[in-house]
DNA sequence: ATGCCGACAGGATGTCGA
């Protein structure tokens, strides 16, 4: 199965060039970040009529993450355990199956943490530890999972243009960097990671100062794998081009191929 | 230096993103 994550940055303003990829790539299961829209308003309609299934868990103004699927999504579990009064919506959790068998899939939105010194640096490092706690229970299970979303983190020196430019940015503090670093020691893999060895791969580009037409862009959106999952891994390609089209968003889809 | 761009809510412009 093909399975894809890609930060829209509201799904609304981006539902013409969503569908337009969707149509191109055709992938089994997307996951999708910051919707930006509550499960009300969601554009289900759109999305149905290419065959995909909806699991969305939204909010307005903000966040909100979706899953979609052609097989349909069991087991659905949005939020991310070990926090209560956490309102903020950067997770869903679902099972779908393939041919061969079943896949546990998560989309992730991972704060931004931004500016240091704040409590949203203290609430990014707080998500993430609670995110590898999970991916920790998930292992038990001994099944194909794959976490994939935006983490917000920059992995190495390799993965931004320039480490200059982002020393005091919280998506390339050691700690951040760390946690991320924490879910591939539980066993987790980098699916792009595992494909390619090469600098400068990038999956977002700000809107501002020219960063698209520069190529100073970050690795910021992941899949991290099981081993289940990972010992099925096929193609993994950052869908790139998509940052050239109309009305983009700041991301662009990455995908892999699962035997599963 | 810390904006540049873009989306949102609301009906101007402040907040947020990364």
């Amino acid at each position: 199965m093909k399975i894809a994550t890609w930060n829209v940055n509201s799904v609304k303003a981006r539902l013409e060039p969503a569908l337009a990829w969707l149509k191109q790539a055709n992938p089994d299961v997307v996951c999708l970040q910051e919707i930006k829209t509550v499960a009300e308003s969601f554009p289900r309609e759109a999305f149905e009529a290419l065959g995909y299934n909806c699991a969305v868990h939204g909010q307005k103004t903000y966040n909100g993450v979706a899953i979609l699927s052609k097989r349909p999504l069991e087991d659905v579990t949005p939020r991310l355990k070990g926090n209560d009064a956490d309102d903020q919506s950067r997770y869903i959790e679902a099972l779908v199956a393939g041919d061969k068998g079943v896949l546990r899939i998560a989309s992730i939105y991972a704060p931004n943490g931004n500016p240091l010194g704040t409590e949203k640096f203290t609430y990014k490092l707080g998500w993430l530890e609670r995110l590898a706690a999970h991916a920790r229970d998930l292992l038990a299970n001994e099944e194909p999972v794959a976490l994939m979303g935006d983490y917000n983190v920059i992995p190495e020196d390799n993965d931004c243009y320039d480490p200059r430019a982002w020393v005091n940015d919280a998506l390339f503090q050691p700690q951040s960097r760390a946690a991320l670093r924490k879910i591939e020691f539980l066993g987790y893999t980098d699916a792009f990671r595992a494909r390619h060895g090469e600098a400068g791969q990038y999956t977002f580009w700000d809107y501002q100062a020219g960063s698209w037409r520069k190529n100073q862009g970050i690795r910021i959106d992941h899949i991290l794998l099981s081993p289940q999952a990972a010992d099925r891994l096929g193609a993994c390609v950052i869908d790139r081009e998509v940052r050239e089209g109309e009305k983009p968003s700041d991301h662009v889809p990455i995908w892999c191929e699962l035997d599963i």
